[in-house]
DNA sequence: ATCCTAACGGAATTGGAGTCCCGTTAAGGG
DNA sequence: CCCTTAACGGGACTCCAATTCCGTTAGGAT
């Protein structure tokens, strides 16, 4: 008996064992199911605890909230960052940015998975948190094409290498945003031209 | 007594006298208000209409959701739509549009307000709609601005105006949902110079 | 091999958002 | 000015997600 069991101080940490272990996996897989099905807003944890073959208890006991269980995916997803291509032209390797940016958005699944996670960013400061640094490892992955376009003089000087690689993203989440028109290839092109285009005209320099 | 009232069409449109507009206002006033304060995820319709003074009843009879809420709320904002610069440079045009979208955006209730209105596009296929009638407003009455630049022959003939005017606010959205820096009006400025790089190097021709 | 306890799971409880009922108020036409 | 009825409002009810309780299972140390 002694002390009454006072909580540990964060449930999975203090022995991550495989049945810890499995138990997260498969609680971060359902997550990202019920997110794609239902979006954000109709996130339900028992849901979620079901299609995981968990138990209610222990989902709200190891996050507490949706936008808990966000953060813990996005933090999942970071892990798994896609390799930069290394064309050796600057123009080939935005272009390529900008098609797999394109693809991720476009793909019912991913899209759907990104439009949900942007929005739980948006309802809490913790999955906020997650996704700023999802985007710093996204962004850090492909800066060096930029940074070595710079050395090779293809660009201005003191260009700021991350903010052309967000050039390329930031028109196709906006136009998936504001829009209903599909995300096409047509669309990429045109986002990696254009930060090019400004790049080279040095808009882009510190 | 006879037919026992079956519900009127849509309520507040067969007497749409002071009383039925007062009650829109206040609601839509509230509405803002609440969103504001607790973003899209807390609105609660009961809590609306405490703010508004209105009956739980009447908000839940005439909008029926949150989401349905948000849209004509959008609906009305749309109807507010600021009037654009006529400074007869593209540079200064672009630039004051750059710098009005900052301001919007890092003001904390205007910036509070579109980030819960886009979360709540993202969950809701009417939103989504009053979105985009909303953006499709505010990018027409800017793309004058960049028609008259193509007019004037400081542009590539087949440029594509709206696009323009979109590629000035993307990457402030972009940064405003990614990062956590402030916008501040360097920010805006290299927006606009990179919008109309693009432009010049012809990166929106159709 | 055994024990201790972190972590899990089923079931009951609770709390609050959404709905319904029915009486009241005030547009708007005559 | 009066009548009809669209629209509003308070309060009770429903239903389901979030929480809590307590017994069970299994990681991992000795």
């Amino acid at each position: 008996m002694a002390v009454d069991h006072p909580e540990s101080p964060t449930p999975g940490t203090v022995r991550p064992g495989g049945r810890t272990a499995r138990v997260r996996t498969a609680v971060l897989r359902a997550a990202e199911d019920a997110l794609v099905e239902h979006g954000f807003a109709g996130l339900d944890l028992g849901d979620i605890a079901q299609r995981a073959e968990v138990g209610r208890t222990t989902v709200y006991r190891r996050w507490g909230s949706t936008t808990a269980l966000v953060a813990d995916l996005l933090a999942d997803m970071a892990e798994q960052s896609l390799p930069r291509t290394h064309s050796g032209s600057l123009t080939e390797d935005l272009r390529a940015n900008a098609r797999l940016v394109r693809r991720t958005l476009a793909d019912p699944r991913q899209g759907a998975l990104f439009r949900a996670v942007i929005v739980a960013a948006n309802c809490d400061a913790g999955a906020a948190e997650a996704l700023q640094r999802f985007y710093r490892v996204r962004i850090a992955e492909w800066a060096p094409c930029v940074a070595e376009a710079v050395e090779r003089g293809e660009l201005p000087a003191d260009t700021d290498p991350a903010e052309v690689v967000r050039a390329v993203s930031a028109p196709l989440y906006y136009r998936m945003f504001t829009t209903a028109d599909p995300l096409d290839e047509a669309a990429a092109d045109r986002a990696a031209a254009a930060a090019e285009a400004a790049a080279r005209a040095g808009a882009y320099r510190r």
